[in-house]
DNA sequence: CCCTCTATTTATAAGAG
DNA sequence: TCTCTTATAAATAGAGG
């Protein structure tokens, strides 16, 4: 999780797991008890290690076995309880697997409209995009061209004494496809369930438009985009 | 523990305790959940809460039962297994508790040392210094001129067309007492337990000599320090 | 109340000693 | 191997819808 990102599977190297688990312990008690502290709360943690002959139990084991007690007694009545929190613990998992997809699916699909954007500024033309491509790509666009509105504004506010073409160009130069594909900025493409604005209406019109034109119709003409924005990419 | 750096106290806000019992949670079942993956190890989390009937178990009722049939076989050969884990996990945490003093202790001594030193660079005399917070203060100064020696090595290596004058000035701009004492820049003041080098022997001389002179002794004729370093704050 | 969005703090993997 | 440090990832408080 630091130095670099670290898949949660197990750690074959003996001496890097050990380390690993003394650490997570560690860390995993004191969530436990911050936990328990913040929400006035029962809580108790047992861990079983090949590290210890005695496992590790948060917050002692006379209050574990309290707490345990407690947990012993009640799902007693019948094992359809445990069922129902099975199943409802389940469910849980499902809905939160299926938020984290939609979400996964949506940056993917930013992903894959930022490559259809390079390839584009690269020189191929619209006509392999369908409509869907072409409608994200102009949000895509739009997205980009407020984030260069928005950083020239906070440039020029910062250094009176600098053009805002120079601030304009230097936000240009970070959009390589590599840094827009990695940098974690934030341009919020809501891919599937898009509100239509007025201007994405009036895009779509000028795309039909385009998709007639000669085929040797290239995007440097597109860029300017129908409205008179002095900050196009490639002037 | 963000936007603030929050109390480990009871939170009394009912809402803000409920929103923060269900993010925690969830980190904790989280942590708890990469522990067991990571390193192969049983482990069982159980949360009661006013906020379900049912406590939250992790990873299922079922294995959390196994885990704990497992708990409750072993403690039972003696209360004593007990009572020593208890004091043990005591023993523990006091040993953390010091370590987490002496450390404390360290940063306040740095702390301190380096109010004395922007008094002395605010015109107060060394008079009224004892022997050990000269001898501390002269560790602080060596620390601060070797960061800024490494500033000038780094600034000059990364732009040779700029002189190093320039780049010390840079460096010696930051030194105001609300950067030195703010900054989470590490200086490494070990106080207490510091061996002595035979700079430090040199500089002891040194102080002596100077405890002696006429009063209206100033820090600016203290400031090069005996050796030639151009580099001085205060040329 | 519940989500989402960041600024910030905390946790921690990898190095260094 | 253990500890301490440091760079980076993850968790999360508080603010807005």
């Amino acid at each position: 999780m630091t130095r670099s990102k670290v898949k949660i599977s197990y750690i074959t190297k003996d001496s890097a797991r050990k380390a690993t688990f003394r650490k997570r312990k560690k860390g995993l008690l004191k969530k436990a008890s911050e936990l328990s502290t913040l929400c006035g709360i029962d809580a108790s943690v047992i861990i079983y290690s090949p590290y210890n002959t005695q496992p590790d139990v948060w917050p002692s084991p006379t209050e574990a076995q309290r707490v345990l007690s407690k947990f012993k007694k009640m799902p007693k009545m019948d094992q359809s309880v445990e069922m129902m929190s099975q199943e409802s613990l389940l469910k849980q998992r499902i809905e939160l697997a299926n938020k984290q997809l939609k979400r996964q699916c949506r940056d993917n699909r930013e992903k894959e409209i930022t490559q259809v954007m390079f390839q584009c500024l690269g020189g191929q033309g619209l006509e392999n995009l369908n409509m869907m491509d072409l409608n994200d790509l102009g949000w895509l666009l739009e997205q980009n061209m407020k984030d260069i509105d928005r950083r020239i504004y906070m440039l020029t506010k910062a250094s009176h004494s600098q053009g805002s073409v120079a601030a304009a160009s230097a936000s240009a130069t970070m959009a390589t496809p590599e840094a827009m594909l990695k940098s974690g900025e934030k341009v919020h493409v809501e891919s599937p369930e898009r509100e239509v604005s007025p201007e994405t209406e009036q895009r779509q019109q000028l795309i039909k438009d385009l998709m007639h034109s000669p085929e040797n119709m290239r995007l440097d003409s597109v860029f300017s985009f129908g409205d008179n924005n002095p900050n196009a990419f490639f002037p």
